[in-house]
DNA sequence: TCTGGGGTCCTAGGACCC
DNA sequence: TCTGGGGTCCTAGGACCC
């Protein structure tokens, strides 16, 4: 096989995550591991822990009448449905589907519907984590509701340390969780929805505990959108080659991926091999962007309503940035018209350096209005966001 | 005047994830 | 009649510098 190791290889060794320091029985152990070398050994497995329907499980900590039954978390205005119960999923209620065409289902099935409330699924997720780091010193929070963690032992000690955790953070916030363990990120994905989906499993899988036969049964018949990392546009070009299924993709050659792709769909079939190229991460205290994004009630088609919408979403980028004290250098602002709309559709955006770094809101405003130029009059905006870029001082 | 290699930074666009 | 609101990473091309 002729894959350019030196590529793989060197990815991964500048983005070695540094040791973390945290409050940790076992952290001298792992620094001590990290020194000599012994790292790699130390990190031979991954697991990735899910909560289940998050904001469901989260209201329903609080709210024991929504157990057993049919609930749903909607969007910020009660628009659509963010987040399933298992009941809901089977009922085939789709993400983001409207939650005013669900009201006859409602009543039918006994649904419930429940407004979001981020505070709360925040602090259990800061529960969840913390609980979570008393398992490895080396985690990366990847979601409000997802964490890598690295491990290592027997395939029997990853399994029951798995049960630890599902048993651990169950008894302390009364969230059900599953747990996924591979060697790569990309594997204990896939094994983390297969202990969702195997109920044998009991919300466990040990990928390589699984009988071969057993999972490539489960590679031949998952559809390759199924994998982290590859999503529709790519899945599209890959069907066109006549791959279909996550083992079609995993038997490709690598080296042809990467000529008709990039990189990253190249790392993501190296690991569906077992091979790590997708490192752990700790996660970022600063974020490198601040996006302000709402969908009309009502389409824009004006340029007077445009220009009205872009200094509103401009003051609030403002506001944003003052809450996290920051600044930006740059700012873009784009609008869109509605998906449903294809035969108008319009994606016009601009980006504006600033005169310096800045978080004045008629800076941000000038700035954003530059959009106004590239607006068609008459055409039915559905979106319009400002993102204001990079940090200040 | 022309030619060259190598590096960094910036912008724009594409794709993906939860 | 109508599907949210955040984020990250990668690539290509151009400007500019030595």
């Amino acid at each position: 096989m002729n894959i350019d190791e030196s590529i793989i290889n060197g990815y991964q060794q500048s983005h070695d995550p540094s040791p973390v320091k945290r409050d940790n029985p076992s952290l001298t152990k792992y620094n001590t591991a990290v020194a000599s070398g012994e790292y790699q050994q130390d990190r031979q497995y991954i697991a990735l822990v899910d909560v289940n329907a998050m904001y469901v499980s989260c209201e329903r900590v609080f709210d024991p009448s929504l157990h057993n039954r049919p609930a749903v978390v909607l969007s910020n205005n009660d628009g659509c449905v963010v987040a399933r119960s298992a009941e809901a999923k089977a009922l085939g209620i789709p993400m983001g589907y409207p939650w005013f065409k669900l009201e006859a289902t409602a009543k039918q099935h006994n649904l419930v519907a429940k407004s979001s409330n981020y505070e709360l699924y925040g602090d259990l997720s800061s529960r969840v984590m913390g609980i979570l780091a008393r398992f490895s010193a080396w985690i990366e929070v990847y979601s409000i509701d997802e964490a890598f963690l690295g491990l290592r032992g027997t395939l029997d000690e990853l399994h029951a340390v798995g049960q630890q955790i599902k048993a651990e953070v169950l008894k302390l916030t009364g969230l059900p969780v599953c747990v996924g363990i591979a060697k790569t990120k990309t594997l204990a994905k896939i094994s983390n929805e297969a202990a969702k989906k195997v109920n044998e499993l009991g919300g466990v899988c040990v990928w390589d505990r699984v009988p071969e036969s057993t999972r490539d049964h489960v590679l031949r018949r998952l559809p390759v959108i199924e994998v982290w990392g590859i999503g529709p546009r790519v899945t599209r070009r890959l069907n066109a080659m006549g791959i279909f299924t996550v083992a079609d993709f995993r038997d490709t050659d690598p080296v042809l991926i990467r000529e008709k792709f990039s990189i990253v769909q190249m790392r993501t079939l190296l690991e569906l091999r077992g091979t790590p190229c997708i490192p752990l991460e700790e996660a970022r205290e600063i974020k490198d962007q601040l996006i302000y994004s709402r969908s009309f009630a009502e389409r824009v088609t004006t340029r007077e309503d445009m220009e009205q919408v872009l200094s509103i979403y401009a003051q609030m980028a403002s506001t944003r940035l003052h809450r996290h004290d920051r600044e930006a250098k740059v700012l873009t602002a784009w609008a869109m018209t509605s998906y449903f709309n294809e035969d108008q559709s319009h994606h016009p955006a601009v980006t504006v350096a600033l005169p310096g770094y800045s978080a004045d809101p008629v800076v941000l405003t000038k700035a954003a209005k530059s959009l106004l130029s590239k607006i068609r009059p008459g055409t039915r905006y559905a979106l319009i966001s400002t993102r204001p870029l990079r940090r200040g001082r």
